[in-house]
DNA sequence: AAGCATTACGGCGTACGTAATGATT
DNA sequence: AATCATTACGTACGCCGTAATGCTT
């Protein structure tokens, strides 16, 4: 199966051109090479591909049978490096993307939307989910994750952006209920819990003056593991939600949700690209990730 | 073009057991080898062809586009392969048989006849003619030549009867002339020139009793390329023929034509077969020389 | 523990180039 | 004489096997 492969691209070589030395021209090897190549290869099949009679060749019939497959198998050859090179060096092919439904709605899709019109011949599939995906089995060639995040040793992660952590709630709510002034109040208050942190219910808050740390224990009553539940339920009225400033910008603009406590502060969250390999990777993911690091760096000036 | 088409091979071979050890195992190598097939193939392209998690392989999408060419690269030269052998050991495709028109009708022919009918897959085509042939340029497998024949030395020869040559007339013809008794009364009379030998019109004969030799120059008024013609000139009476006695069996057997001066004679040919190589033969022709020798054989018993 | 892939290392073989030879125009 | 193919021979690189290592089930 691996015997002479090289001797029937140099054979398919010699019958295109009609001679060894333009042969050995093409392929940047003697004359001599060639002649040992065929003579193996003749030796190998048993048989004689061509009658050589110094200035002119001539196909024997199993030389003109083995002919057409050698082509084939030169062409194919070709044909596989071309299309190596162009889904290595052109945007075109596939391009799967992970995140969740959040982040891809609110930052991923914006950042990438112009890059994506631009780039037509780019097929993007986004999987948008809250389960941890495999990312070799989902194909995955750019996963957006939050730190801290289960890193594969193969993989490796590309920093995109500071993500503050905000406890938010609703004008109402706060109305409704005990004020808030320190952390310890919030231990009478509901904390709408998500499920994909890991301590739903227990919140690290450092006062932004005196840098001293508090851990609260909140009640939660209500979970979701969807951050747009969550903003709902928020808006609601239902109580305190802890969220990444980034899900949550538009409702603190246009006031229907509001920070509480904004003189401390919850740990920041580093928002990741992770990707399978550094090295070698096609142009479109090393070109995303360069659209993505450049929209996060703007947006966070 | 020469790179890495081993590599390819492996590749394929790899992606279609899904395991490198798999893949090992069929190619009859070490999976370091495999190992290192691939990763050398991964750094020519550039680019990562296949994800791998000890237990499971999983293409990349450069790495699927590059297996579709990578098999077509193994099944070409797998068809190729088969192709060459079926052309060398199977009797089919073409043979190619160089004869002058009279061997051909007389002798070639009744002598494949059999042989042919049992070999429908085999294409046969009988080149009659009476000029020198480049075996090379018109891919004659097998000429039938007279001795003393041009023999390049490239070519063998494959000796396959002894043949008379004869002096012959019609019985009116020597009625109607000065009787022949001797060689030196051919001096006296017409000899139709064949231009195929080189002295047309000269005789050597030597006595079968004495072992004399005699050498004689007849008178060549009409001449011709062609036995057909010289025969039926003969049997006109135009003058003498000297012919190779397979040619003109039936016309001695049926009267037509007799021998002149039947205790000398003259010097004999031999009937060979011409072929290009003596070794790697495809089985078509060497089969073919042996129906021929043992035709000529049977025959000069 | 067993099966699998990777790596380093070293040996062997193959493929190549050089140079000389032979063949053909 | 010039161009081309073949061959012998020496060399160097490539390919592979061994063995050790790491990873996964």
């Amino acid at each position: 199966m691996l015997d002479n492969l090289r001797g029937m691209a140099v054979f398919a070589s010699v019958v295109n051109h009609g001679s060894f030395s333009g042969s050995a021209r093409e392929l940047g090897i003697t004359t001599s090479a060639v002649s040992q190549q065929i003579r193996s290869l003749e030796n190998d099949l048993g048989v004689v591909l061509l009658h050589r009679s110094t200035r002119k060749l001539s196909l024997t019939e199993a030389g003109a049978g083995f002919y057409e497959a050698a082509k084939d198998v030169v062409d194919a050859a070709e044909q596989g490096r071309m299309r190596v090179n162009q889904l290595r060096d052109e945007l075109a092919g596939s391009l799967r993307i992970a995140t969740t439904p959040e982040l891809s709605v609110n930052h991923i899709l914006p950042a990438l939307s112009t890059w994506l019109t631009a780039h037509d011949d780019l097929a993007v599939h986004f999987l948008a989910d809250n389960h941890y995906i495999d990312m070799i089995d989902e194909r995955v060639d750019i996963a957006i994750r939050m730190s801290p995040s289960i890193v594969d040793s193969k993989m490796s992660s590309h920093a995109l952006a500071e993500v503050k952590q905000v406890l938010v709630a609703s004008p109402e709510y706060l109305q409704q209920h005990d004020k808030i002034e320190t952390p310890k109040d919030l231990s009478k208050h509901e904390l709408i819990g998500i499920e994909l942190v890991k301590d739903p219910n227990v919140l690290e808050m450092v006062c932004r003056e005196s840098g001293k740390k508090t851990k609260v224990k909140c009640n939660t009553r209500i979970q979701t593991n969807n951050v747009f539940v969550a903003t709902a339920l928020a808006k609601s009225g239902h109580g305190l939600v802890r969220m990444i400033s980034l899900d949550i910008q538009k409702e603190l603009d246009s006031g229907e949700l509001v920070e509480v406590l904004p003189e401390y502060q919850l740990p920041d969250y580093v928002l990741y690209a992770v990707t399978l390999d550094r090295e070698q990777q096609p142009a479109k993911i090393t070109r995303c990730l360069e659209v993505l690091k450049e929209y996060f760096e703007n947006y966070s000036k």
